[in-house]
This record gives structure tokens, sequence and C-alpha cells, in this order.
DNA sequence: ATATTGACCTTGAGTAGGTCCATGTCATTA
DNA sequence: TAATGACATGGACCTACTCAAGGTCAATAT
């Protein structure tokens, strides 16, 4: 598939694509006759990988060498798991800003509600 | 109170909370004789608010319109409002995407677990 | 009394992670 | 055959910090 296929199939942009193929993130991609990149279904699956870490604030450096580690094969696996439960304490810290920040917000809207309809 | 104290109590860095000043989101800060920055219980609130917010993604561009409606008074409050309920709306994406990567991740981290303590 | 900390100050450069833009190529459609 | 639209590249620009260099000042140690 062509870049603006994968990047709807994998919520990245497709200047974020090319941005990871320069830094060696995506390693390999083809190329069609007309010097066009050709994904195939193992590229997506990285970049859905890829989304999902990113947008949930692994740092690309990190990124990165997971996808490496990954490339070297088996005898890698325990230094990933390391990456994916440094990660995981990550989504947990996020999960306490994600719920502080809804019970402050939602208190200042329901607030803003009851001034903006008194008749004061 | 000092920037150090501020920075604590805040969970943003003294270096953050300069550039906040320098930008106007903070306005109005004290100083000490010696030229020291003086934070209020006032400033402290609103760094911790700014912190909430930013942590959570809200655009400093959006932060800062938020507290500058606030320093106007009573008619920006629907404006402020708007801006909440724009960023509620980003929190529940971000939840569905932490949710997502959690399934992926406890997944992947199960599946080194059993790789690594297989036999084979 | 003086010297050394240590916390603060300012200014300016550096960083991460994209995002946008100008310019160019190529296959397809009008 | 011309124009359209999706792609390509290279490089500038952007956001939101973060760090480093060099300086001031109050408080402590000698």
């Amino acid at each position: 598939m062509k870049i603006a296929e994968a990047a709807a199939k994998s919520g990245l942009s497709a200047d974020t694509i090319r941005y990871y193929e320069r830094i060696g993130l995506l390693a390999n991609v083809g190329r069609s006759s007309d010097g066009h990149r050709a994904f195939t279904g193992h590229d997506l699956r990285w970049l859905r990988m890829f989304e999902r870490l990113r947008s949930t604030g692994m740092p690309l450096a990190q990124v990165k060498r997971y996808a490496q580690l990954a490339r070297e094969g088996q005898h890698s696996m325990e230094e990933r798991r390391i990456l994916l439960e440094e990660h995981r304490k990550r989504l947990d810290v996020q999960q306490v800003q994600l719920d502080d920040c809804r019970t402050l917000i939602d208190e200042k809207i329901e607030n803003y509600l009851r001034l903006e309809s008194s008749a004061f």
C-alpha cells in the first residue's frame, strides 16, 4: 500500500511516517517502480505499534531501541520486555494525571454552568 | 514562597515556571528585595492548574488564553467553559489511547514472559 | 572579617518530535 | 496533450521546554 493508506490505517501522518523512516525507526521500506514507498502488512503493524507507544508518551529513542531489538531476534526478548514494563509504568502515571485533570475540569465546567445560568 | 518551593508544590520545574512567566502565562509575579521571585498562594494555584492542563496535552496557547480570560473577569466565563469542554474531549481521546496501549502492552509482556520461561 | 556555599537571577543556545512548504516527478484522467 | 493529484526530497519552521554560562546575593563556615 502507499503512504496515504498507511497513514490512514496507522493513525500517523504521512510526514511522520517519512520522518520515522528517515531516523531509521522503520527500516527497509520497499519502493514501487515510480519511486513511491510501498508498505507491507508487516510495516503497517509496526506503524500501528509506533503510534500506540508514541501517543502514550514513550520517547522516540526507546521506540527505536525496541524496534532495533526486535530486528535482532530472540536473544533480545528480555530487554524488550523491560522496555515495555518501563512504559507500563508511564501509563499508570498518565492514568492518574488524566483522572486528576478530569476531576478538576468537570468541577470547573459545572461551576461555570451554574454561574452562567444564575440570575445574578 | 521561592521558586524551588513553587516548583516542588506545582509539579513543574523551576525552568518551566520562569518560562511561563516569560511568555506571559503567569503575570505579575512579585519579587523579594534580592530580586528573587516571590510566589503567592494564588500563583501556586494557577501553576497547579497549568500543570494539570499541560500534562494532559492542552496546547500552551490555549492555557494562556484561558488564563488571560480569567484575568479579564466574569464576562469571559462562557469562553472559558468552552475551552475546558474542548479539553474534556481530549481527555476522552487520551483515555482510549491509554486503554489501547495498556491492552497491547500487557499482552506483549505476558507473551515475553511465557517465551522467556519456556524450555525451547 | 572573609571566603565559600547554594539558591537564585538572566540570556541565549540546544533538544525532541514533528509539521509545513517549495519544488519536482510521474501516472492517470479530461 | 495538458492538467490533475498523489507522491518524492530537502530544508525551514514550530512548540514547549531544558540546559549551560556567567553573575548577584544572603547565609554559613573558617
